[in-house]
DNA sequence: GCGATCAGCT
DNA sequence: CACAGCTGATCGC
C-alpha cells in the first residue's frame, strides 16, 4: 500500500486515517490524549475505554468500526493526488478487550494486520473470526499478512486459555487457607478472572483503576476493591515480585499465580508427571542457591499457567495456512529472537514466494526455564530509606509515607494510585 | 510547573 | 527469554 495513507498502531505525523488494533502500551506509543493529527478508527469496546486511558481526548476524532462489517473510506492518493477508496473490515483478535485486526483492501489488494492475537480455534468465539474472515475473503489469498509473531517458533506451544484457567483454578482450590495473588496487565485476563470467580464462588479484589476498567467493561458483582471480602486478589504484574510475596507471607500465607504466555518454550513433562506436578516443579526449577535462599524465606510459592493472549506456533501455522499470504512480515521486531514468519511457513504450499533468511540471534533453547521471579527486585511497599538515602531533591510523599519523585506524583495525581499499598490498607 | 521522552527494570 | 508497563531523570516550554 502507498505511504501517508494509513497508520496501525503508528501515531506519527503524516498519515490519514489512523487505526487502532487494542489498548496496550506498546501499541500506543506516540498516542495521546492531545491526540490531533486525525482521525482515530478503532472498535466500538476500544472507543469506549480509550478515554479513560486518555482522558480530555477529542471524541470527534473517534471513528467506531464494528467487526465483521465492511466500512469504506475514501482517501487521497499522496502521488497521484486522486481519490482512492479503501475498505476496511474488523475482526475480533481475541487478545484483550476490544482488539481486533484489520483486513484492507483497494487497488492495492488486500492487507491484513493483525496487531496481537490469539487464534484459539477450540473456542465457540474464535471460529465466528474465522467464518468472518472467510467469508471476507472470499476465496482471495491476502496480499500482505502483517503476523503478531510474538510465539512463531516452533518450540512455543500452550494449552487453550480454557485449560490453563481450570489450572488455575486447581491451583487456587488446593490452597484453601491461602491467600492468592495474581499478576495482571492493565487490560486483559479478564474471562480468566471471571472463570474463577464462577467455579470457586469468590470475588476478587483489583486496584481501584481496574475497577473502574472492570466497569465499563460490564462486570459489576465480580470484583471489588476490599480487601476483606475476598483472599484471591489480581494485581498489577510489576508489582508482582518474590518481595512482595514474602511481604504478604508475613502477614498470611500466600502464594502467587503468573498466567503468562512467556517462553513455556517445549518443555516436555517427566515421566509419570501429570501437568500439576509440571507446574508445581516449575517453582523447584531455580538454581540451587536460589532455591537455597527463597527455603530460608518462609517458603513463598509461585506458580506460572501458561495462559496467553497470543497465538502458539501451531495457531500460528493454521492461521498463515487459512488466509494463504503472498507476502508476510512479523509486527513484532524488537523481540531478540525475531524470526521471520516466512522462515518457517515459507515452504507451506504455495505461501511466500520470496524467502528471506532468518536473523537468528536467538540463543539455544530446550533448557528448562526459571519460573520464579528474581529475587534483587526493589522493595515497592514501607521502603522510605532506599529512597530517601538517594538524596532527590523534588519529590512528593504518598498517602502511606513512600517516596514518589516529582514525575511519579504528577502522574499519580492525574490517574490515580495503583501501587501495592493498596493491599495493605483495607 | 508541566508534558514528552528516554533509560532502566521487571 | 521478553510480555506490557512502571519508575525516575532530564529536557524544552
Amino acid at each position: 500500500m502507498e505511504r501517508g495513507l494509513i497508520s496501525v498502531d503508528r501515531w506519527a505525523e503524516g498519515s490519514q486515517a489512523y487505526f487502532l488494533t487494542h489498548l496496550h502500551a506498546d501499541h500506543t506509543q506516540g498516542l495521546t490524549s492531545a491526540w490531533s493529527k486525525g482521525p482515530l478508527f478503532c472498535s466500538r469496546l476500544s472507543a469506549k475505554l480509550l478515554p479513560f486511558k486518555f482522558p480530555g481526548f477529542d471524541l470527534s476524532l473517534l471513528r467506531v468500526l464494528d467487526v465483521g462489517v465492511w466500512h469504506s473510506l475514501s482517501l487521497l492518493s499522496p502521488s497521484s493526488a486522486s481519490e482512492t477508496l479503501v475498505r476496511v473490515m474488523p475482526v475480533d483478535a481475541h487478545h484483550c478487550p476490544g482488539a481486533v485486526m484489520y483486513l484492507f483492501s483497494g487497488d492495492f489488494g488486500s492487507l491484513l494486520y493483525t496487531g496481537d492475537f490469539r487464534w484459539e480455534m477450540t473456542s465457540e468465539k474464535a471460529n465466528r473470526s474465522r467464518d468472518m474472515l472467510v467469508k471476507a475473503l472470499n476465496g482471495n489469498r491476502v496480499n500482505t499478512l502483517y503476523l503478531d509473531n510474538t510465539y512463531c517458533n516452533p518450540s512455543y506451544s500452550f494449552p487453550s486459555r480454557r485449560d490453563a484457567a481450570q489450572q488455575v483454578v486447581h491451583i487456587i482450590a488446593s490452597h484453601p487457607k491461602h491467600h492468592v495473588i495474581i499478576g495482571i496487565d492493565t487490560l486483559g485476563k479478564e474471562d480468566l478472572l471471571v472463570h474463577i470467580a464462577r467455579v470457586l464462588k469468590i470475588k476478587i479484589w483489583v486496584w481501584p483503576e481496574r475497577l473502574q476498567t472492570m466497569h465499563i467493561l460490564g462486570f459489576d458483582e465480580i470484583f471489588t476493591t476490599k480487601t476483606s471480602l475476598t483472599r484471591v486478589r489480581a494485581v498489577p504484574r510489576y508489582s508482582f515480585t518474590l518481595d512482595t510475596l514474602e511481604g504478604l507471607n508475613k502477614i498470611h500465607p500466600t502464594i502467587g499465580i503468573m498466567p503468562s504466555g512467556l517462553p513455556w518454550a517445549s518443555k516436555p513433562l517427566h515421566r509419570n508427571e501429570n501437568f500439576f506436578d509440571s507446574l508445581a516443579r516449575s517453582y523447584y526449577n531455580k538454581k540451587a542457591h536460589e532455591v537455597a535462599s527463597m527455603e530460608e524465606r518462609l517458603h513463598p510459592e509461585i506458580f506460572t499457567v501458561p495462559y496467553s493472549d497470543h497465538s502458539c506456533y501451531m495457531e500460528l501455522h493454521e492461521f498463515v495456512q487459512l488466509v494463504q499470504p503472498i507476502n508476510m512480515r512479523g509486527i513484532v521486531s524488537s523481540s531478540s529472537c525475531y524470526i521471520d514468519p516466512s522462515y518457517y511457513f515459507g515452504h507451506c504450499d504455495g505461501v511466500y514466494q520470496t524467502f528471506q533468511r532468518v536473523q537468528h540471534k536467538h540463543k539455544e533453547r530446550g533448557k528448562e526455564r526459571v519460573r520464579v521471579l528474581r529475587a534483587e527486585s526493589s522493595v515497592k511497599v514501607n521502603d522510605l530509606t532506599d529512597s530517601m538515602r538517594k538524596g532527590r531533591k523534588c519529590g512528593a510523599v504518598g498517602v502511606s509515607g513512600v517516596y514518589m519523585s516529582r514525575t511519579s506524583a504528577s502522574r499519580r495525581r492525574r490517574r490515580g494510585a495503583k501501587i501495592m499499598e493498596d493491599i495493605y490498607a483495607d
